[in-house]
Order: structure tokens, then sequence, then C-alpha cells
DNA sequence: CGTCTTAGTGAACACGTGTGCAGGGAGCGG
DNA sequence: CCGCTCCCTGCACACGTGTTCACTAAGACG
């Protein structure tokens, strides 16, 4: 591995002219200047990122926190994090939680070793237990689409309650009275703000609440799909249901399809994500449309501008928007 | 943010001490040892993993080079890299490439300058542009379900020829006689050897090869789509479709819904990867399963044993597996 | 021609950690 | 009491880069 020392001796000037060369400083003469960086090129030199952190106390890197990559809401955001990372020479740290608190803290504390710049949450699953620690390091950190206790952090977040009013809403317009709610895992809360905004729809359209039409699955299929068949188990089953996430609203899907009903003849669907899989389903999915990439962007974003001094305390709230499809359609007469 | 020196100084000792205290070293005593680590404890003392690097020659990281993060076969990957980078004390930079060529090289630059311990290689698309720059690196480096021109470079692969001649054979054992192929773009390796068992296993069951039942798509489910499209408005079409991925087996049965025809009454189809979503389309996908997840865990394991001196030459070959769902069914008699 | 300015360069130190080497003190044997 | 060994500690240097400071040589000006 090639240092400005091996330039230096090659170059006969001193590992301080081959680095001022190397910054186009003004301090050295053109002539050694370009002779150095002909060197340089030659010997195929890299300056290290490690070395350069050292002194100057940045490292250029970001740490991102997330549950599960291969989540595909979770993907899209840090797709658009690393795409505006790279683009101002920031590299990034990905690691997974798996949702464990105990992997989560040591990845924080992993983070804080390699004096990351800055860090981002996108554990969907709580992380509560850990802010302590990052505010502790204080390093700057924005979440996305998670709770936030403190008071310090930044945050980049959905309007829970707007976007689920509007697909419940959707659904009473079309003439449901008797829609259902799949949540996920009590007290999360985009769960719980996005059942605030189903009761709220409800309420306005005075259509009365009935705890029966509730159902809790687990964010992933799985648990959309066994929270489904609970409710068709019903003794009145619901003509629409309205799902915490497109996983789950996948995973109703097939137990729909698997009970002999048609969607939506039978009943109606609603996801929120507009995940890529919700245009490919039989039939596709009406859902609420989430900027997954773009608030991976904005959350980097906000991180930059922290970098740079700027210090205003950024709490953006962006808007789902209703993406009508094939799985919602008024209710049959005959049931 | 606190250095050993902070702690030698109120240890009243020397910063060497200090590091030995904190390494368990034999050559402190043990009550100067406790005392220190003592100190380090109250004033949440973290080692800087960047000195450390600059001394140890050794960054503890690796790097980690995709398309595209959001892709669900590489997020997968990922995964499994992850997993067990973090439990050998692994970071990963992560970087999309976008196939892009320009940006492929940007990346591998800024791994080199980060100095990197090793660097996996998920990029369906190519990278053989760059190869050279990673020989010159002297990194190890281990390719994963890529094609790989340069001798020195290890290889996480599946057996592509194998895994799509038994998904050929299984329609053909189905009864299937015309039975169409939807590739990637033409000339990656891994659809070349996909093309290569399918017609194979024409071969060998006496059927013609008919170059007409041959579409290329992108890879993605648009591609599959219109690919699908043209084969659907063949004279005669087939009666089963071969697909490069599941992406694209994807936006082939949206193809085959849109032009009214049922699966696998009309039509059967098969895909290639076993995504979470194969099995939650309706019909639900048949397909060959590959171990994403596991792949991207034996390609890290690979890296840690190399790191540890090994220096065998891997190449693994795993098997992929055929995965009967309800996509497919013997042909009808009528058409 | 002498002095002052300026351009260019090198020496030295810093960043935070690890480690070889020397040295000091205690204990022990002779 | 002397010398040896052993245990512990500190000094000094290294890793690769950036930056301040001092210094030299050349040019400018009086």
């Amino acid at each position: 591995m090639i240092s400005i020392k091996d330039i230096a001796r090659v170059a006969k000037v001193s590992h301080s002219t081959v680095s001022r060369a190397l910054h186009n400083s003004p301090l050295v003469s053109p002539e050694t200047a370009v002779r150095i960086q002909q060197i340089a090129l030659e010997k195929g030199y890299r300056p290290s990122a490690v070395a350069r952190s050292l002194v100057n106390r940045r490292t250029k890197t970001i740490g991102v926190v997330v549950t599960r990559i291969a989540d595909p809401f979770i993907a899209e955001v840090v797709g658009g994090i690393e795409e505006v990372a790279n683009d101002h020479g920031y590299s990034v740290f990905l690691a997974n939680s798996n949702a464990n608190p105990e992997r989560e803290v040591k990845v924080v504390h992993s983070f804080h070793e390699r004096r990351v710049d800055g860090i981002l949450v996108t554990a969907s699953r709580v992380g509560a237990l850990y802010m302590p620690l990052l505010d502790e390091m204080r390093v700057p950190t924005v979440l996305i689409n998670n709770q936030h206790p403190g008071e310090f952090v930044h945050s980049v977040m959905i309007d829970n309650p707007a976007a689920s009013r509007q697909a419940t809403e959707h659904l009473i317009g079309l003439g449901h009275r008797r829609i259902a709610y799949i949540g996920d895992q009590f007290g999360f809360q985009s769960d719980t703000e996005r059942f605030a905004g189903y009761r709220r729809a409800l309420e306005i359209a005075d259509i009365p609440f009935l705890p029966e039409l509730i159902a809790h699955g687990d964010g992933n299929a799985e648990g959309g799909m066994l929270a489904m068949k609970r409710l068709l188990a019903l003794p009145e089953p619901p003509t629409a249901v309205f799902c915490y996430n497109d996983m789950s609203a996948l995973g109703g899907l097939r137990a729909i399809h698997a009970h002999g009903w048609r969607v939506p003849e039978d009943i109606s669907v609603v996801g929120f994500d507009d995940l890529f899989i919700a245009s490919y389903t039989s039939p596709a999915l009406t859902t609420i449309s989430q900027p997954m990439r773009q608030m991976g962007r904005m959350a980097m974003e906000i991180l930059i501008k922290l970098f740079s001094g700027l210090n205003s305390k950024t709490n953006i709230k962006v808007q789902g928007q209703l993406i009508t499809r094939e799985s919602t359609a008024p209710p049959s007469l005959v049931h």
C-alpha cells in the first residue's frame, strides 16, 4: 500500500509538499505540483481515508440502522439514502438490528467506535431502548418513520392519521359500512396512528366502531393472512378491510382466495406503502403510496445540512397518496 | 470525544498503561487494570476504530457492491452477508452501482480509500469493467452470481444450467412441448447459462428448439410483461413459459391476466429465485429456489477464511431446488 | 548594494492507538 | 549486602495525513 511518503521519496521532496501538491495548494510551485501528481498517478496512489479521518476528525461516513434490509419498504428507503450520501462523498455503514434490542445496542456502539458523522434509523419497531445511547453520543441522528421520544432528534415521517383516514374514507365513499382494520402488533406508533385515522374516518361518517372488526397481524404477510382468516370467520364478515401495510394486505389477499371469495366483488382490500408488488398482485392493490425513496433522500439531506453547521431541529411530515387500483369496489348487495 | 490519554490523565498513568489495561494485558497489575477499566466505564470511553485501523492496518470493514439494494434478491443476499459480518466484528459498507459503470468505478475507488479488508460483489450485471481495478487493489474479493474472468477471484454461484434444466424438465414432464423462455438482456452470464439449461432439456427430450419462443426482458417485471405480451401475440402461443427470474415471471403473469388467459389452465409459468413474493402471487408461482441468504453467508465466510490466512481459491457452486406451486399444470387439450 | 517582501519548502507536531525497549523497584538467593 | 530476576510502568516510535511554523532563496525596492 503506497503512501505519500513513498511518493515524497521518489520526488525527492518532503511528505508535506506531496500533501499540498495533491490538494492543489497555492503554497506549492506549479511545476513540482504537476510532477508530484504525475508520480501519484503512475503509482496508483489512493489516499487513506482512515488516516485522513483521524486528523480531520470527520470520517465522511454515516451509519444506517434497519430492522431487516430484506424488508422491501426499508430497502427502498436505504436506496434513497445511499444515493444522496454517495453524491456527497459519504459512505454508508449498514447494519441490521433484527428488531433485537441487544443487537441494536451493539450496532450503535460499533457505529460510535467507527466515529460515524451521523446516524439514520429506519427501525420501524421501537428503538426507544437505545435512544439514550444516541443522545449520549452527540451524533446527529435522523429517524425515519420512527417514534421519537427524545427532543434533540430529527425525523422524517409520513402523516399516518391523514393517510389512513383518506384510505378509510375511500372505502366509505364506495358505500362500505362494515370496514375492518388489520393492524400491526399492538403499541407501535405507526400502527397506533393509522388506527386513529381509521377511527376518525368512521366517526366523521357516523359509522359505529366495532371492536370485533379489529385484527392484529405482525406487519408481515404471514400475520396478515391469519388476521384476515379470523375476520372471514366472523358470523358477519366485513365488506372491506384496511390493512396496516402492503405486506399484511398481501397475506390478506391470499387468505381471501383460500376462502373462495373474490376481490373486489366479495370484499375490498386497501393496503399501505405502495410497495413495488402492489402493482403486481391480482387484483392490483389499492393502497396508500409512501414516497419511500424520497423519504430516504430527505433524511440524508437533513444530515448533510446538519454537517454544514445548520442546527435547526427538523421534523418533516410527508403526505401519503391514495392509489386506486383494482382491489376496491362498492360492496355487493347480496352476500 | 474521550481518548485513552484523557483516561491516563485521570488515572495518573501513561496512555500505554491504559491501552494495555483495556486489552487485559498481563503486563499490567490487576489492581491498576480494574481501576482504569472502572474509569473508562464511567467516562463512557469507546476506542476509536479509525485510530486502531491505522496502526493495525486492518479496518475490520468490508465493502459490498450491489446494483440496486431495492432488488429483493440482492437485499436477501446482503442480509446474509451482514449477519455473519456482524457476528465476526466486521462492519459493512454498502454501495449501489445502479449498473452504471462510471459509478461502479467510483464505488470501488472509495472502498479502496477506506481500506476495506475485503469486497463482495453482487452486481448481477457485468462488473467485468472494473475487475482490473479489483485485481490491482489486491483485496480479497468474492463474487456472488457474477461472471469472473479473473483468476485470483473467489465466487459463490448457483448452478444455473442444472437448475434451469430441472425447471424445463418439470414442464416437459407435465406434457408441454411448446415451451417458451423469457430471458434477461442478451449477454449476461446467468442468462446465457439458464438459457443453455433450457436448450439442453429440450434436446434430451427431443423437442425441437424454436427461436420464435425466445423473448428477452430486462430482468424486471416491466420487461417480463412486454416479453410475455410478444409471446401471447404469436400465431401459436406457447403452452408454458420458463422465466429468467421471478420478477420477469411476475410481469409475465400480469400480461397473461391482461390477455384474459388463466394460469395454469391456459398456460403454465415457472420462475427462478423463489423470492418472497413467489408464494403470494395468484396463482402461487412454481419456481427454482436459490438459497439467497445462505449464499450471502457463504460469501462472507469465504472472506473470513481469507482474512485468517487461508489462501485456497474457492469457487462454490450451490444447487437450486424446484418448488412446485400452483402456476404449472399439464397443457389443456383444446386451445 | 542592503533590506524587505514573497514564494516555496521542510521540520515538527498533531490526530488516537498499539508495542518494543529500557528502566526502576521489589523480592530473593547467595 | 550485592547482584540477579521478575513484574510493572513509561518513553518513544509507528501508522498516514494535514497544518503551523520557521527558514531559505530569490526577487523587489529604495
